[in-house]
RNA sequence: GCGCCCGUAGCUCAGUUGGAUAGAGCAACGGCCUUCUAAGCCGUGGGUCGCAGGUUCGAGUCCUGCCGGGCGCGCCA
C-alpha cells in the first residue's frame, strides 16, 4: 500500500520535470510514512521539503505542483497538503476493505515478501562452547537469531542458519580432564576436583556413563594424576593463603591425562563429553524450535587446513611478524586497538586464528551476507575479525555483527542470579520447563537486542491480561471460539466469496482493525531489513488489543446475515495475520485457552 | 585510562532509519459481565526525552563535550 503511493508520487516527479516544471538533476526516492494522527490521513511525505532544498523553491508552492500532476488512483480519496509542507493521502475506504479478501486468499504467505531478492544470507547464532548445557544467556541468541532469520527468509532472502561448534581447544581439554577427573572418582579413587574445572551435575552424568560403560578401563591411581602437578589455587572454604596457580594446574592436568590415558583413550573421553552435551544442546535447542542448516565444527578448520591457509594468506600479504616466539596479526594497520597473536609460542593456533579461517570460509561460501549473533561480552572481537578479513582482501562489510544484550531474571521481584563458574545456573531448558516455550520465545525477543533484559518470571507465568503472551494467543482463541459459537447456533461461518457484503464494515473499530492488518506486510518487512524482532511482537500486541476491543464493542454472530458475512470474514483475517505472526516469532496459536 | 552499548512517565519499554501536539503496558484511581471466553474492554492522572552546546525549515532521533549505569580491553574460548 505505501508502495503504492509511492508509485504515483514518482509518477508525479517524472511528470513534472518532463513539462520543465521542476528544474532538479537527480529525483530522490519518494520516502512516505504512516500518518500518526488520522487527521493527517493515512499516508504522508515530506516529498516537497525534500525537494525544496534541490530545486530552491517553497515547498508549499511545489506541494501544489506535485499534488496537480499525481496520477488518478482508485486507492485514494483525497489529497491534502499541511503544515511546512507535507502531503496528506487519505484513502478510499474499499483500499482497506480490499485488504479482507487479500488476507483470506494469501492465507499463510500473507505479509511474506520478496525485496530479499533469494539474496543468500548466513545468520550463525548461539555457537555457545559445548562445555556444559545452555544457559538463560545463550537462550536469547537463541530466540532472537532464529527470529531474525525466519524474518529474512520470509521477506526474500535465501537464510542458512549455522552453529559454530567451538570443538577444539583448551577449554575443551578441560571438560574432558573433569569428566575423567569424575570418572576416577566414581572408581573410587581419593582426588581434589580442580578449582578450575567444570563442576556441574552433568559432568557426573558423563563420567556416570563413562564408568558403567567401561569400568575401570579408563582407571589410574590417585597418587600417578597428582605426581609433580604445579599447586591449585585454594577452593572455596580452604584456607586463601597458601599460593598456587589455578590454571598452571589445570594445564598440568591436562597433560597429565593426555599422557596417562594415550591418545586413544584420551580422545574417547573427550568426544563423550563433546558428544553428550553437544547432543543436548541440539536437544534443547529443537525442542525450542530452534532449527539449523548446519553446525559447524571447528576442528574441521584445523583438520582441513583452512586454519593454516588463513595464516598463510596473511602472512604472504605482509601481515604477520614474530615476537616473542609467537606469530602476531597488525591488526592495529586496520583499526583494531592492538596487534593479536594468531599462533602461541608453544606453536598452537589461537581461536581467533580459527574465526579468521571460519570468517574467510563463510565469505568463500559466497553469501552476499553474514550476519554474526554474539553476546554483548564479545563486542571487543569484531574490529580484529573485521580487520582480519580487510586484510585478506575481504570486503568487511558484508559482515554484521549483532550483540545481544543479556537477560536477568527475576522472580518475585528479585534477581534470580546465574553463575557459569559455580555451576549454579538457570540453564534455558530450565526456563522452558517454568515458563514455557512460548512465554521464553515471546519475553526474549521482545525488546530490541541491545537493551538488558529484564525477564519477569511470575509475569511469563501468568495467566492473566497483562502477560503479553496470553494476551495476543487469547485474541487468535478467541476468534476461534465466536466460530465454534457459530457452528453450534447452526449458523453459516463459510463466508461469502471476495470483497461480497464488505461495505457493511463502517464501524470506527473496524477501520480501525483494517487500517492495522494492511500494515502487517510493512511491519514484516521492517523488522527484518533492521533485525528488530520486537516490532512483530509490539504490532501483535496492538493488533490483539484492537481485536479485543472490536469483540466487546460489537456483536459479530448478528441476525443481519451480511453483516455476520462480512464481520466473519474481518476476525477470520484478523485471526490468519495473528497466526502469520505468532508463527514468524515461534509461538504457537492456540485454538482454545 | 581507552573502546562499545544504554539513559524517554513511579516501574518495564516503544518511538516508522530527521517530521506535525513524545506513545504503550504495568502500577494507582473510577466504571463495564441476563449478551460470541471479564485470560477482555472503557475512562482519569502522570514528562526539563540524563545535562550543556551545535547542525536546519524541523532534533527523543545526527555531531561535540560532560554526568550516570553496563560490558570489554589474555600467547582464554
Amino acid at each position: 500500500m505505501k508502495q503504492d503511493i509511492k508509485e504515483l508520487l514518482s509518477a508525479a516527479l517524472a511528470r513534472l520535470v518532463a513539462d520543465g516544471q521542476l528544474a532538479v538533476t537527480e529525483l530522490p526516492e519518494p520516502q512516505v510514512d504512516r500518518a500518526k494522527d488520522t487527521t493527517h490521513g493515512d499516508f504522508a511525505t515530506n516529498l516537497a521539503m525534500v525537494l525544496a532544498k534541490l530545486a530552491r523553491a517553497r515547498p508549499r508552492e511545489l506541494a501544489e505542483r506535485l499534488v496537480a500532476a499525481l496520477p488518478d488512483s482508485p486507492l485514494v480519496a483525497r489529497v491534502e497538503i499541511a503544515g511546512p509542507g507535507f502531503i496528506n493521502f487519505f484513502l478510499a475506504e474499499d483500499a482497506y476493505r480490499g485488504v479482507i479478501p487479500r488476507i483470506l486468499e494469501s492465507g499463510h504467505d500473507y505479509g511474506r515478501g520478496h525485496v530479499g531478492a533469494g539474496k543468500r544470507v548466513q545468520v550463525e547464532f548461539v555457537s555457545a562452547n559445548p562445555t556444559g548445557p545452555l544457559h538463560v544467556g545463550h537462550g536469547r541468541g537463541a530466540a532472537y537469531g532464529a527470529v531474525v532469520a525466519d524474518l529474512l527468509a520470509a521477506v526474500g532472502f535465501d537464510v542458512h542458519r549455522e552453529y559454530y561448534v567451538n570443538d577444539a581447544g583448551r577449554q575443551m581439554d578441560i571438560l574432558g580432564t573433569s569428566v575423567w577427573l569424575r570418572y576416577l572418582e566414581l572408581c573410587g579413587e581419593n582426588l581434589r576436583f580442580p578449582s578450575n574445572g567444570y563442576k556441574g551435575d552433568y559432568v557426573w552424568d558423563i563420567a556416570a556413563t563413562l564408568h558403567r560403560e567401561h569400568g575401570d578401563a579408563y582407571r589410574v591411581d590417585a597418587d600417578q594424576v597428582l605426581a609433580g602437578l604445579p599447586p591449585d589455587a585454594p577452593l572455596e572454604g580452604e584456607p586463601q593463603d597458601q599460593a598456587g596457580d589455578k590454571e598452571a594446574h589445570i594445564d598440568g592436568l591436562i597433560a597429565t591425562a593426555k599422557r596417562l590415558l594415550g591418545d586413544n583413550r584420551y580422545r574417547y573421553v573427550f568426544e563423550l563429553g563433546l558428544n553428550t552435551i553437544l547432543d543436548d544442546i541440539r536437544a534443547d535447542l529443537s525442542e525450542f524450535g530452534v532449527d539449523y542448516q548446519e553446525w559447524y565444527s571447528e576442528r574441521s578448520l584445523t583438520e582441513s587446513g583452512a586454519v593454516n591457509k588463513a595464516i598463510e594468506r596473511l602472512r604472504e600479504s605482509g601481515h604477520l611478524y614474530e615476537n616473542n616466539g609467537a606469530l602476531w596479526f597488525r591488526s592495529t594497520a586496520f583499526g583494531d586497538e592492538k596487534d593479536r597473536v594468531v599462533v602461541r609460542e608453544n606453536g598452537q593456533s589461537t581461536y581467533f586464528a580459527s574465526d579468521i579461517a571460519y570468517h574467510m570460509d563463510k565469505l568463500e561460501r559466497g553469501f552476499d551476507r553474514v550476519i554474526d549473533i554474539w553476546g554483548a561480552d564479545h563486542h571487543g572481537y569484531i574490529p580484529r575479525v573485521k580487520a582480519a578479513l580487510r586484510a585478506l582482501g575481504d570486503d568487511s562489510d558484508r559482515l554484521d555483527v549483532l550483540l545481544v544484550q543479556f537477560a536477568i531474571l527475576y522472580r518475585g521481584g528479585e534477581k534470580a542470579q546465574m553463575s557459569t563458574r559455580s555451576g549454579e545456573f538457570v540453564t534455558l531448558r530450565e526456563l522452558r520447563r517454568e515458563v514455557g516455550r512460548d512465554a521464553a520465545r515471546f519475553f526474549y525477543i521482545m525488546r530490541r537486542c541491545e537493551q538488558h533484559l529484564d525477564f519477569d518470571l511470575d509475569l511469563a507465568k501468568s495467566e492473566s491480561s497483562d502477560n503479553p503472551v496470553y494476551y495476543v494467543q487469547y485474541a487468535h482463541a478467541r476468534v476461534c471460539s465466536v466460530l465454534r459459537q457459530a457452528a453450534e447456533r447452526g449458523l453459516v461461518i463459510e463466508p461469502s466469496p471476495g470483497a461480497t457484503h464488505l461495505e457493511r464494515l463502517a464501524e470506527d473499530h473496524e477501520q480501525a482493525l483494517l487500517r492495522t492488518l494492511t500494515r502487517y506486510p510493512e511491519v514484516v518487512e521492517t523488522a527484518a531489513l533492521k533485525e528488530e524482532p520486537h516490532q512483530l511482537t509490539n504490532y501483535l500486541r496492538e493488533l490483539a488489543n484492537e481485536f479485543h476491543t472490536y469483540y466487546n464493542a460489537h456483536p459479530f454472530l448478528v441476525e443481519d446475515a451480511q453483516l455476520r458475512d462480512a464481520r466473519i470474514k474481518l476476525i477470520l483475517a484478523a485471526r490468519q495475520v495473528l497466526r502469520n505472526g505468532l508463527g514468524l516469532i515461534g509461538v504457537s496459536a492456540p485454538e482454545s485457552m
